[in-house]
DNA sequence: CTGTTAGCGCTTTCAT
DNA sequence: ATGAAAGCGCTAACAG
């Protein structure tokens, strides 16, 4: 049991008032670093090096107040901690959901990344409607020391405030030459053009589009169409989403799409998970991918080749941006030289089938 | 731009030690609510209570404070904040992976409902090889003002700690008449016997169980095969997948289990996306389900009859699970009464195609 | 290697 | 309705 076995305190001193009143508070509170040091016979101080800086202490110094905390269960109070030192421990990444399984990814990376370090992550969900701005503001609040941001399209008032906090900022999932601070990610522009191009070249004409309501999907269609308005290509339909895309709504979207009739040999989709819909609709209604059409999705899913053997995809190396991201964080924080400071790491078309 | 004009300080008293060292160290750090104050010409305190208790504050003074707080940008300090008022405004949550929609819901609705509370989420993926102690200690550290617990099974020191920490505690997903604390969950025994008996009203005498390692599907998958044994049914093949179960998985499974050649009519998988695969699989050989053999997914997927007519699955109100716990939680810590300590939330075995 | 002193930035009393 | 004083539990910066 954690308690306080008062007894054994040694060297007591005349310090009536204060000291009975710690004592009374004792029974309901939990212990402090000052509890463990008077058990153990020690300075305050010397309780803190044995937790952070255990190479300053004598090993037998150590092992008996390591005596102490285990006996009595303490735990440190990293509040506390935190405003002495000013290191909060903490480093804030904003994602705009879980949803989507590249994001996971990414968030799953920069947690073992960052507890490894000895950080913790704090994770806000600015969804999809963005709420980074008021998120930012409370996040600041808990001063974490480094922050991750999704997408390069981030308020004034959050870039102010940012600034304002001098401290590392990464900015992940979109590219810019002028970030805020470091960035690693990939030109949504570049994709939509290459898809076009690639389309294009197979003979494909008659285009189809199925995107969830988001705006980097936007970036990648407007690219898209205009690289293909140049190619001479203008019979493009459109199909809009809920966001996120799901497999159900790309059931859903194949659906409607041919209920109108119009006729078309390939479709781009915002996501896998959409692409995955489309084709699984497609065959539940006896056409053949990519016979029929073809199918290209983008990369949220972990298709491969032998799963899905005709879905073509727009690949992002998704656990590389976390680990860029987090390392190029971690650098910052260590005055270590970061390699660059914006990385574009580029994507990949993987052409399955046919197509 | 968040400098402090130090020239509108108002009744500068004369304090030269002190207020010399704090304005130079100005230069580097940023704002602190002794600055606001003072450029507001009114006791931190009140500057406190503006940003806390506004009902105890005039609205003129309300106004003047907060005028200077927006032209200074100056973004409170919750470390110190916490450390004062002994509330850290943190509630940790433990889940095993979000690579699992079903935990990706609870988590988002957790975020939602504790953020609307004014509550921040502090996430702790303990991973399949459970690491939940060693995060229980460092998360413990930030004070968190309640925990939530995915699974029933923890560690004696893990308990210890929570028990000593006073804290409110919810587990989730799993069933226990004894939890730490608070339990919102279901109990995957039932499951288990319950998937058992519908097989065998169907008439299923040669059963299939396709499953990732997780404690929590070995809880169904020992129930189901004692039901099965208690009605006869003893032909039973067990395939394991990594976890946790994907896709992918899934269709490798089936494909594995062909091989061996063993007839079955019917499979139980652990999670949908498992059941998914394995139906596609099926679907690529030309098999037909539920005619060839019926498969009975675990809720992970948000199949609708409509996308997935033929799979039959165990569905868990992921949603409410999340709702529940986090509002049995915020009760706690408003100290108001919960409706029950122990919540068997229950299940559902979704019936479709001819299953 | 260990201790002393003085805060970190905020909120809790308890006055006024 | 506002303020003064006294910490919250820990660590930085010096000493020794």
């Amino acid at each position: 049991m954690p308690t306080v076995p008062q007894k054994e305190t040694e060297q007591q001193e005349k310090l009536p008032a204060k000291e009975n009143l710690r004592s009374s508070r004792r029974s309901t509170d939990s212990l402090t670093l000052q509890d463990i040091a008077k058990l153990a016979g020690v300075a305050p101080i010397t309780v803190s090096r044995v937790l952070n800086r255990p190479d300053l202490v004598t090993p037998e110094t150590i092992k008996s107040v390591q005596k102490v905390i285990d006996r009595t269960g303490y735990v440190p109070n990293l509040l506390a901690g935190g405003l002495a030192s000013r290191r909060s421990g903490l480093i804030a990444a904003m994602v705009p959901s879980l949803r989507n399984m590249m994001f996971v990814q990414v968030v799953e990376r920069l947690n073992d990344i960052f507890n490894a370090a000895g950080y913790k992550l704090l994770l806000g969900l600015t969804g999809y409607p963005q709420r980074e701005n008021e998120l930012m503001a409370t996040f600041l609040s808990r001063r974490p020391e480094a922050v991750l941001l999704t997408g390069v399209n981030h308020s004034p008032e959050t870039r102010q405030r940012l600034l304002a906090a001098k401290i590392p900022v990464v900015e992940i999932w979109d590219y810019t030459p002028t970030p805020i601070d470091m960035l690693v990610g990939f030109s949504h522009e570049k994709i939509g053009r290459a898809v076009a191009r690639l389309f294009h070249r197979k003979g494909f004409r008659r285009i189809c589009m199925v995107m969830a309501k988001d705006r980097r999907a936007l970036l990648r269609f407007r690219a898209f169409k205009e690289e293909l308005g140049e190619l001479g290509v203008h019979d493009l339909v459109t199909h809009m989403t809920r966001t996120p895309g799901t497999f159900r709504l790309g059931r859903e979207a194949l659906a409607r799409i041919l209920d109108r009739g119009q006729p078309f040999d390939a479709i781009f989709c915002s996501s896998d998970s959409l692409a995955h819909g489309v084709m699984t609709e497609a065959q539940s209604r006896g056409m053949k991918i990519p016979d029929d059409f073809a199918v290209v999705g983008f990369g949220d899913l972990d298709f491969s080749a032998s799963t899905f053997p005709a879905l073509s995809t727009v690949s992002i190396k998704h656990r590389e941006v976390g680990s860029l991201a987090a390392e190029a964080i971690l650098a910052r924080l260590n005055n270590q030289p970061i390699p660059e400071r914006v990385v574009d790491i580029g994507f990949e078309i993987i052409e399955r089938g046919s197509t």
